[in-house]
RNA sequence: GCUCUCAUAGCUCAACUGGAUAGAGUAUCAGUCUCCGAAGCUGAAGGUUACAGGUUCGACUCCUGUUGGGAGCACCA
């Protein structure tokens, strides 16, 4: 048991003694007492008030002389403030803890027999990972971990969007302009090959476009839709609303904020690129081919898909990230629409058909709208395949719960999603959630790939190694090993300054993300909690050389705790209420900042007290101890952020 | 137009989910290495928590409205 779990007890116990009331101990708020004040822990009486019938400040002092009288030997004084009761334990509690938490690290609770499925990353196979995918994934990770931690059992997954039109997009554009070019060849990633030649099919078709614009067929399209004042009005309100957004930017161009602008790239692209497009029919076409199984569309498929996943691959292994299983779009896309057409088949469907054959599900009752599930041909939707995968996974895993780590700009779709699953009568929709995140924008604004603002996930990771590389060079700290060593620790720093910067904010939360600002390593980041991790791991070689000499020594059972020990201390003890904070509220945040909580703590208690001293023995085996403790909390709490602690840096 | 969401120091973020005088980092200024690693530590300065009401012992946190930013409202994904 620990300290805030001892006070919590003798607490309810007071309640039932002096009011005859049962209270479950874990229902006593306690929080670390503010610096302000004297004690180590407060006892929120405030919501014992009522049940009392009780003044605050009385309460307080009654619950206070009740532990000090009951229990002189763990509480050593108390003072009551209005309705918090702040408590110091004796010194004797914290020199036991420590020992116990030394003997025994932080680890992770016992498995609670529940499992969670968290999807995560989720990419499209026609383009590389960017900022965006980065936090996804961090997030998607963490959370895992956190839950583990917390006592889940947890299957990380993803499902990788590997068909469509947009994978047919850069199949086309390499057959066409690619000139048998691989990888190896071109000597860039596969993942960056292959959206290469996805932005190829853009341009492409882009000219393809323009050219068209210029026909008296386009003008006529043009001069109709002009013709009718709601579709003008509209328009010309969201034009206002952009140009006035852009008017800052130095490349401002009024020309580009015209009504025929407008209608060419909001209103009519999508009909051209199905109608008329020499491409798009192309695109299509080879869509078509792929669900008929050709054989060359299917190689190509599988030699382009193969080059990305060769590239995620690595890209995965340096962030540091994993999977338990994988499903891939192109086979469970099948199985949505089996479970439509099941459920459709039987007398009680939730589903119904349109005249044109295509098959809807009326969600108005739980405030959602009418969705297509089955298109009038009988192909699946997005939602469908989710549908589908969602039945998968539940035949593989049969889970308690499911967390789809997505962008918020996705959160109508997944309301959509589990409503259906719950009508559907699958007993893990009430547990599923949307982890919604939001965008990582650019002190300039928003990533735009068509203004090539979008920042690629590999070279962000090769710019921040080399940069903690050239600090690293300055220091000179590493100069005794090997390249390859230094290189191994510069890029346990680089990425834990990634994970820390993303980390720290709340999921839901649009972030800033300032490139010049992330490879900074001083204050609020990665390489300073590192750094804790660092001085600790100094002061474990100084303990492995005094092994000797502090064998025998004991700490006395009078040993006066240093206010700066005290303060890691309670730091150390607020472990488990942070997991639990960060479980249940699926927020890695919280661990990130306890992590720096607590290194800041150490930074502290480090600079504030000597602590190898030759003259005294017991208080320097104490501090070793306690330094082995920091060690070993930071390294635990670390790792559910996914950052790795180094021996040096 | 409808729905959701966010707004805290110049900037980037916290605030234990309703608790004490709203805290950190950064940037600026001033200290601090003959001493366990200075990617550190200490101090100064920086706030009407967007605005206006309400709920109660207590509101950055909950409710209502207003303003401003973001997202969504396809037989796209």
């Amino acid at each position: 048991m620990n300290l805030t779990q001892l006070l919590q007890e003798h607490s309810a116990a007071f309640v039932k003694q002096a009011y005859g009331l049962d209270l479950p101990a874990k229902d006593i708020q306690i929080a670390k007492t503010d610096e302000k004040f004297e004690g180590d822990l407060t006892v929120l009486v405030f919501p014992l008030v009522k049940i009392t019938k009780q003044k605050p400040q009385d309460l307080s002092r009654q619950l206070g002389e009740y532990l000090c009288s009951q229990q002189p030997n763990l509480f050593t004084q108390f003072n009551a403030v209005a309705g918090f009761c702040n408590v110091s334990f004796a010194d004797a509690c914290w020199v036991d803890y420590t020992l116990a938490k030394l003997e025994n690290p932080a680890q992770n609770l016992p498995h609670n027999g529940k499992t969670v499925l968290v999807e995560y990353s989720s990419p499209n196979t026609n383009k590389p990972l960017h900022l965006g995918h980065i936090r996804n994934n961090l997030l998607g990770f963490s959370v895992s971990n956190v839950l583990k931690a917390a006592g889940y059992g947890v299957k990380m997954v993803q499902i990788i969007n590997d068909r469509g039109v947009h994978i047919c997009k850069s199949m086309l554009a390499w057959q066409r302009f690619g000139n048998g070019e691989t990888p190896q060849t071109a000597e860039i990633k596969g993942d960056h090959l292959v959206g290469k030649y996805y932005v190829r099919f853009e341009t492409e078709f882009q000219s393809e476009y323009k050219k068209w614009q210029q026909t008296e067929a386009a003008q006529n399209l043009l001069n109709a839709w002009l013709s009718n004042e709601k579709n003008v009005l509209k328009a010309q309100k969201e034009i206002d609303k952009d140009k006035e957004k852009a008017r800052e930017k130095e490349n401002f161009n009024e020309a580009d904020f015209s009504l025929e602008k407008y209608f060419f790239k909001e209103v009519y692209k999508n009909t051209y690129f199905n109608e008329q497009s020499e491409l798009g029919a192309a695109c299509k076409k080879m869509l078509q081919d792929w669900e008929n199984q050709e054989p060359n569309v299917i190689a190509l498929w599988q030699q382009m898909n193969g080059w990305v996943y060769q590239g995620f691959g690595e890209t995965y292994q340096k962030l540091g990230v994993n999977f338990d299983k994988l499903y891939y779009e192109s086979q469970t896309y099948l199985k949505g629409k089996e479970l439509v057409e099941q459920n459709l088949a039987q007398p009680e469907t939730i589903f119904y058909k349109e005249e044109d054959g295509s098959t809807w599900i009326d969600l108005t009752a739980a405030k959602l709208d009418k969705k297509v599930v089955l298109r009038g041909d009988g192909t699946s939707m997005y939602i469908t395949q989710d549908l589908g995968t969602a039945w998968q996974r539940f035949q593989d895993f049969d889970m308690d719960a499911m967390i789809y780590v997505v962008g918020n700009e996705q959160e109508y779709h997944f309301q959509v999603l589990f409503e259906i699953l719950k009508r559907l009568g699958f007993k893990f929709s009430q547990q599923c959630q949307h982890l919604s995140y939001g965008m990582v924008n650019l002190p300039t604004g928003r990533m735009k790939s068509r203004e090539g603002t979008v920042v690629d996930a590999d070279d962000l990771i090769s710019l921040l190694i080399e940069e903690v590389r050239k600090e690293s060079q300055e220091r000179s700290t590493l100069s005794d090993l090997s390249p390859e060593a230094q290189q191994a620790i510069c890029e346990k720093v680089a990425l834990a300054a990634l994970k820390f910067f993303i980390l720290k904010v709340e999921p839901k939360k649009t972030m800033i993300f300032d490139p010049s600002q992330s490879i900074d390593l001083q204050g609020q980041t990665g390489p300073y909690i590192q750094n804790a991790y660092v001085r600790t791991r100094g002061l474990g070689r100084k303990a492995a050389e005094l092994q000797a000499t502090l064998a025998n020594v004991t700490i006395p059972a009078d040993y006066q705790l240093h206010a700066a020990e005290k303060e890691v201390l309670k730091v150390v003890l607020q472990l488990p209420q942070a997991i639990q904070t960060a479980a249940q509220t699926y927020n890695p945040a919280e661990v990130a900042n306890y992590l720096y909580n607590l290194a800041r703590t150490f930074h502290r208690f480090y600079n504030d007290v000597k602590i190898v001293d030759k003259e005294q023995l017991a208080q320097t085996k104490f501090r070793l101890n306690l330094a082995q403790v920091v060690a070993d909390t930071l390294q635990y709490a670390g790792a559910l952020l996914g950052m790795e602690m180094p021996e040096m840096m």
